[in-house]
DNA sequence: ATTTATTTGTATCGATCGAAACAAAATATA
DNA sequence: TATATTTTGTTTCGATCGATACAAATAAAT
């Protein structure tokens, strides 16, 4: 009954991602933002309402294909222990390869959105008991499996690994070496029952 | 031999770092940093250069009125452990207490400046590694007093709970629970040796 | 083929941005 | 008191901001 669109909704979205993701909101222009989604600045606003729903509309799809995708293929692999080591390895790995320095856009929303938005921070903090709670099943695993001492407590050592990860993706951006990012994360995994210590103090 | 300032130039640098506390520095306008310092926009200029030095300036008087003013503080009456829990106390009470949620201004300027602008990247990345020296004195005391165990690394200990710290800071700007904010930090604190443990599993 | 509904491109709205031009005001020095 | 130097207040610059008015373009439904 109406013209189609000319576009494709998904790819405009990660072009969009892509911007946020660099520059942040409020940093970024919808004349930025059209230009690099290939359309117009009346179909942005046609398509998306406005700015901020351009953006909400980019978070939940960062949120699905960034960290939704790599916590359900982590967790389809590996539980426990392994799964927070492959989680964190490769958030790092992502962070030093990254010439950008875009960290993540959960948690630079988290500090640039969620405290001037009401509704954007019951999303964000959604996000980040999302994370929160994938530690916390990696956790709950290791414990039932006896890698746990009895002095870890499983609700609490999610929320340590959750703000070691948000550490990193701080850090990644005001200072992305390998040796800070891996020096946070590394001390944290003592936290386990030492299994075949492949790296201890001196290791290095 | 000519006219004086009719302002007192800490005063309002204080309003500011108020202003780019809350707001951030792309999202804090020359005309609302002059109103609230109480200037004109030509004397802001005239007196700072423009807005980025400005910041730079606000800046440097935070870390020294904020973070090393409690870095030492703290240090002149603890060590050890004892300053690391002192120090995660304070920040988490005020994080808690800030209805405002402005967080901190180094870690919110870490994620927003540092990516786009080298020269404080750098500065911003000085003030992090103050920080991290500061958990690493700590963590050393700690170490000759035979209170951290040999598996634990004093250096990646150090980053680690510079991680925690940012890690806090982002997650009181989108969810400030004392919950999430004190779990963060408590299974950190097994790395030491266990004294009269206050807190373990199930206390709460 | 006509109608209807939506998207598209062009142009532009008023508001606000960072920054500065300019002259009046103010004070230490001569 | 006269001069030199800086600050102050008013005004405004060109650029850009988010958002939209409007009409041409497009295609399904009738």
């Amino acid at each position: 009954m109406s013209r189609p669109r000319a576009f494709d909704n998904d790819a405009v979205l990660d072009a969009a991602i892509e911007c946020f993701w660099r520059r942040g909101l409020a940093a970024t222009s919808v004349r930025d933002l059209a230009s690099q989604m290939g359309i117009n600045g009346p179909s942005l606003y046609n398509a998306f309402g406005d700015k901020r729903r351009l953006f909400a509309e980019a978070l939940e799809r960062y949120a699905q294909q960034s960290m939704r995708e790599r916590i359900t293929r982590i967790e389809a692999k590996y539980t426990g222990q392994d799964a927070i080591e492959v989680f964190f390895k490769e958030v790092i790995s992502r962070s030093l390869s990254d010439p950008d320095r875009r960290g993540c856009l959960i948690v630079n929303s988290a500090l640039e959105v969620a405290p001037h938005d009401k509704e954007l921070q019951l999303v964000i903090s959604a996000y980040l008991k999302e994370i929160e709670s994938f530690f916390g099943r990696c956790l709950g695993a290791a414990d039932r499996e006896g890698a746990l001492p009895g002095s870890v407590d499983v609700a609490d050592a999610a929320r340590l690994f959750l703000g070691i990860l948000l550490g990193i993706r701080v850090a990644s951006r005001a200072n992305p070496q390998r040796a800070l990012l891996e020096g946070m994360v590394r001390p944290a995994l003592t936290l386990f029952r030492s299994r075949n210590s492949p790296s201890k103090k001196g290791d290095r």
